[in-house]
DNA sequence: CGATCTGTTGAACATAATCAAACTGCGTGG
DNA sequence: CCACGCAGTTTGATTATGTTCAACAGATCG
């Protein structure tokens, strides 16, 4: 793990507004952007941090992209989610204070460093960044019992527009993209088999759902056909 | 909807310490106690809230239990959660300020109301206050994961050992209770059909896992068989 | 350039869903 | 107070979806 320094991290980042959803011109922004001043380099399988853990701060994606997992006592590993560039990752250690998964890097990643102290410290004195603060815990609350109630190929759908839309922050369209994670982590995260994933794609592929130039590309993905795939 | 008026219904609760995990003789704990000021007597299946109403505020279970589910555009049902006495609902509607699911009574509860704008005032004043609300979101961003990834047994198993905890608030024992839902919200909630979470009971009660006088009430039960379940 | 990780494909199998029918118990009203 | 109706539960037979197992192909990486 590099670390490096700079004086206004924010300032040059793009996302700059996607972490906290505060704008750029908002008076806020210079306090937020004051506690962010360091970010890391994590290479591909290296650790942003590890399950239990002591909790030091919250981590935002800068480029690049993160996935978290839990191991069990039986050593099985469940994939928990997947951080792409502009979100945030380590709520779910404050109550703890340790790390309830692992962290790691899918590709080489910038990750900015968030003392959640001094977040705090910030907080109690803004109250505009209080309630950003409150909202964003909020936020993690909502999915999650979509995905339980869905057959293989409409989790594998409803994956695809989520990632679709969410790496949209920082291309220009979510037709064409590239897939960070492997089948094996998407499989493990939709709690399907590698194989039913790898099934699932080339259907997709078959009824003209997306194109695939390469491994893990997906090219001319087709929404509207995703979303009618939910909705049986 | 009957509403009540106490003057200090947390110093007559006995439950106090529960629903913020701050006790009695903590200084903050006077503090927190000004803002439940009223609780409301809610009949079975009555609504403590209705997806997408406006937020307006934190509930907390006082006596009963409550049942939150979606209603999908299709019209389809899901359970997702239950609120036992000593337990916070309503965290999820901070993000939009509108509900995402329907809360409603499982058995005449009572339910005592919490102004969010109050809280998020007196966590700007209190450090301490305000750590311990970040501490309570975070901690429902813990679970879920888990009862992903079971088959069928192990759903129903880690079900009765998280209710069976959680209902020990109130009682004096884990090993014999009333369920509040009925097995088809237990089904649902765990993404079951009602005649799987049926003969899953039945084969518990013949493994003498517990046993069942009448309906809806568990008696007996032996956790630890549970748990061994869970570790297969 | 071999070794290892990732993805593909097919066949057999298992788990839980579905469908159907009957039963129980509770609350309601006659 | 009993009869009725209905929601909730039980039970069995059949079926479907996704898993498992196995073998191989392709990609990636030191």
């Amino acid at each position: 793990m590099k670390v490096t320094h700079q004086s206004n991290l924010c300032h040059s980042c793009h996302l700059a507004t996607s972490c906290f959803n505060i704008s750029f011109e908002s008076p806020h922004f210079s306090h937020l952007s004051q506690i962010i001043q360091k970010s890391i380099i994590v290479k591909k399988n290296e650790a942003v941090y590890y399950q239990q853990e002591k909790f030091r701060g919250l981590f935002t994606v800068k480029q690049g992209g993160v996935k978290t997992y839990l191991v069990s006592e039986t050593g099985q590993q469940v994939v928990t989610g997947f951080y792409l560039p502009g979100e945030i990752l380590g709520f779910d250690a404050v109550y703890s204070e340790h790390y309830i998964a692992n962290a790691v890097s899918l590709t080489s990643s910038e990750i900015c460093w968030i003392s959640f102290a001094d977040l705090l410290k910030l907080a109690s004195e803004n109250q505009t960044i209080q309630r950003e603060l409150f909202k964003l815990f909020s936020y993690r609350l909502q999915s999650n019992h979509q995905k339980f109630h869905l057959n293989s190929e409409q989790k594998v759908a409803a994956f695809l527009l989520d990632y679709a839309s969410r790496i949209l922050k920082q291309t220009t369209s979510e037709n064409d993209f590239y897939l960070l994670p492997t089948q094996q982590d998407i499989a493990s995260y939709l709690n399907l088999t590698p194989e039913t994933v790898s099934r699932t794609l080339h259907r997709f592929i078959d009824q003209e759902i997306f194109q695939s130039s390469q491994a893990k590309r997906i090219e001319n993905l087709n929404c509207q056909k995703l979303r009618e795939i939910l909705e049986r």
